[in-house]
DNA sequence: CGTTCGAATGTGCACGGTCACAAATTGTGG
DNA sequence: CCACAATTTGTGACCGTGCACATTCGAACG
């Protein structure tokens, strides 16, 4: 005999309901773990559901109680550890809150592609949106579209405000620029991250705070798009007059870079120059030489981003939030200056 | 006057319908763009959308139509600089293609996971699912789940099966493997990635094909697990016998790895020992020394999967699949072995 | 001027759940 | 044994859209 001819359409909640010998309405109870249902009824509602191999229908859930479930994710260069990481870390928590993740990738920050993207976003019903790509000029558009439904960021200047998260990004940056001039380096260039970013400017205030603080004249920070390449070609300009013992530079990538130019030029590491990053991603202990830098957990990063954004969903007793404090991991990339 | 004070609902179809004096099924058809429907009227419909801010309710759409035109995706180590790379691409030609994309993260590779994150998927009814989790188990859950919707999967042994796309692996460790003969190695080491994974089956695949068929003997690959830590930790291992002068690792990651043990070791690179990586990410340029690899292009591979995973959706005729054929990148951490 | 036919539009229902409310069943105390 | 409340179950409407079919409109043609 055939086990179960496939039924030109998926089982329904009715069709549980007429084996069952009960009505659709208890059907839909016991989806939904209502109190007030015989357990012997319950049972045998499940079993039958067992044996359609029943799965409820979220496009007819989401119409007829109004709500998706489902959060959007903003995101640019989501191929980069630090964004990818994150979003994975949302992901998951999103799936175990019983929520549906829907990302819609930034390929440039033209407001025409961010508005598509946030477009794309809410005809999809979404809830909540995180974004991922904390440029500035998302947020301006954000705004000034007065979007619906609540959203958050992962990256913050580490001020707790409405929408973001906390990672205390300048106290990273204060303690990265704090170790090399405390091995003595006077001489410190930054190799900031692309202007409308909101983790490079708090990188790059973290840095200049800390150089004030120190009472180290500075130099103005040089402006990256966070590439290991403009690291490179920006280490090779830089060397043409080599007045500075050490870097700090906004992210890994670009750190090695610097790295590969610094020793094209001949010099030592950290002889010569002493290098920083930012992030410490998993090759960053692998570089060469292995590479002091501050360490950010990402995916930790996405979980309280994503218990935010809940926060705001199921409106109840808001969490307490706390900054990350990030850390400074020392290799071998820095050491005092050769006087 | 109060600009729109927030009405209780969102506009629906029948709100726009009866301000712009026509049936709630004229205005659907101007949202589908039916042909027969007089320019006057049609323009009457969007004038009043646009005023109404009228989004179209995803959810009803999908019910009524019972589709989605939602597609999964399953993958694994989505921090990883390719797939991610992937990921993203494939997003980009879903939305192009007016398709969303939901992911679900594999966080290990159990059946209970694999089953757990398909169900997630399934539960959304999305319409077909991309595999960027390319390992054996996964499929063999996938046929015994005898999932209903369409499946494919990015990488493949170079063969074109039915839902695989081809990048030519074999073909790229062959000419990889082909290289460091060619300097002249004759004792060559592999470091593979994980066992069930296809495309570290591939890569090796390539490797001891070419090994045989220039006729030098092979030692048996060492299974790795994708890390630079992992790298470094067999590098240790190996360089403690040291009878090998070449090292093809099956990504970069493990190639930074190997290089930076063979270094600790006090050897040169490639003087002492070559090392050859795959995949090219954009840091490889850098690493010291720069990595001789095989590229992969990731994101046109993501458009790829993309674009079969349309074919299988919307029947028409077939494009025509062509494997893509992967390029040897010569840098200098490859060089003709000391005698 | 009536007939015919295609284009443009309208009508009613179905999709698969949930919600509000009504009804049936069960238990309990006087 | 009945009145009454609490628990459990059933009924029908509704969510917003698309589909099949009916209807109207307008132009062309004999």
């Amino acid at each position: 005999m055939p086990a179960d001819l496939p039924k030109s359409r998926a089982p329904s909640i009715r069709d549980v309901a007429r084996l069952a010998g009960v009505s659709h309405q208890t059907v839909s109870r016991v989806l939904n773990n209502h109190p007030s249902i015989r357990d012997s009824t319950k049972a045998r509602v499940q079993q039958v559901m067992e044996e359609l191999q029943y799965r409820p229908n979220r496009a007819a859930r989401a119409l007829s109680r109004g709500s998706s479930r489902t959060i959007g994710v903003l995101s640019a260069s989501s191929s980069q550890y630090g964004p990818a990481s994150s979003i994975a870390a949302i992901q998951d928590a999103a799936r175990e809150a019983g929520y549906y993740v829907n990302t819609a990738n930034l390929t440039s920050v033209d407001p025409e592609t961010i508005e598509a993207a946030l477009d794309h976003l809410m005809l999809q019903s979404v809830e909540g949106i995180v974004v991922i790509a904390p440029q500035m000029r998302v947020f301006d558009v954000l705004e000034q579209l007065s979007v619906a439904v609540p959203y958050v960021t992962l990256q913050s200047t580490g001020s707790l405000n409405e929408h973001g998260l906390s990672f205390d990004q300048i106290a990273g940056a204060r303690a990265a620029t704090r170790h090399l001039i405390e091995l003595g380096h006077r001489n410190i260039y930054h190799l900031a991250g692309p202007q409308d970013w909101i983790e490079a400017e708090a990188r790059m205030r973290g840095f200049l705070d800390e150089m004030g603080a120190m009472d180290v004249p500075t130099t103005a920070p040089i402006l990256g798009d966070w590439t290991a390449d403009f690291g490179y070609h920006v280490g090779r300009e830089l060397l043409r007059v080599r007045d500075f013992t050490a870097i700090f530079s906004s992210n890994d990538q670009m750190a090695l870079g610097l790295m590969h130019a610094i020793r094209d030029a001949g010099l030592n590491i950290p002889g010569d120059v002493s290098v920083v990053g930012f992030d410490d991603i998993p090759e960053a202990a692998h570089f060469w030489p292995p590479l002091t830098t501050v360490r950010q957990d990402f995916p930790e990063l996405g979980r309280r981003c994503m218990a935010l954004l809940l926060d705001d969903l199921n409106p109840g007793p808001k969490e307490q939030r706390r900054a990350i404090i990030p850390e400074l991991v020392v290799r071998a990339s820095t050491g005092p200056p050769a006087f």
